[in-house]
DNA sequence: CGGAACTGGTTTGCGTCACGTACTACCTCG
DNA sequence: CGAGGTAGTACGTGACGCAAACCAGTTCCG
């Protein structure tokens, strides 16, 4: 008997919300070997190619912090570093066929793990609940 | 003019949405030198008294993790070992009264920073998006 | 043109965090 | 008592993350 829980605060029930979504994420990339740094890397690749800096900018990470992680994943094979044509200080970073077919089967399974997190949920709530979290999002 | 954003997968939101709380709560926890990891543990602390092995189960951890982390919020002074009376094998983790103080505080500081997110949305949206989260919580 | 100021990236050094393995001390059960 | 399981720790490794120093191209301006 699943006892009923307490009523959540608003502020509890979205962070610990955003551990199971987080604990999701970090599984499904473990099945790769990809931490969710790494995941959230290629997926910002996923349709863009963009410098350094401008990928730090979207992860809310340090230059310096950038170079290893972006090493580290060129390393693995599923990324690219390519001189900027109009700048001769800049790279860019883009997915290699290796790292865009790692990104499409990652987010597959993303989805299929967040989605059973949901599965509780009738088609109508689950539409609602997306709403809800568009609005949040787009502040 | 903020241009109406795509349409977001449920998926997409969850994850997007995630990011945004996890975000909000490691600026609140950096204001008083706190890792998320930090945060969870005097969380977890807040209203019990456990053991190593205990605490890591509620934070998905190894027990080899957990002393590393018990130890430096140890050295800070957060957190306190005493020997279990019962089991001479065993350490019980518990608040100090400064860590305490600073789970308060920091509670309230995230409740700030979350409840922010949410500023635009109505009381009844609020509602039931703590609902929606919380069926997916308990699911 | 030529130097000053700026900018994109890398390097280095330090601390956090997480894991696996190995080891100690302490139960518990037969 | 001895075998086996359990709670924690120690140690080495690797991913992260930041700050500060540094380099090489760029841009700005006189």
């Amino acid at each position: 008997m699943t006892a009923d829980e307490p009523p959540l605060s608003t502020v509890d029930a979205l962070v610990q919300l955003s551990f199971l979504v987080q604990r999701a994420l970090a599984e499904a990339g473990a099945e790769h070997g990809l931490s969710v740094v790494q995941i959230r890397l290629l997926g910002v690749l996923r349709d863009r190619t963009a410098g350094m800096l401008e990928i730090g900018g979207h992860l809310g990470l340090d230059k310096s912090s950038m170079t290893g992680l972006v090493s580290r994943a060129e390393k693995r094979g599923l990324v690219r570093r390519s001189p900027s044509p109009h700048d001769g200080r800049a790279v860019l970073v883009s997915l290699t066929d290796e790292g865009r077919r790692l990104t499409e089967q990652g987010a597959e399974q993303i989805g299929r793990r967040v989605a059973a997190l949901t599965a509780g949920l009738t088609e109508a709530q689950r539409t609602e609940l997306t709403r809800l979290a568009g609005a949040v999002i787009n502040g």
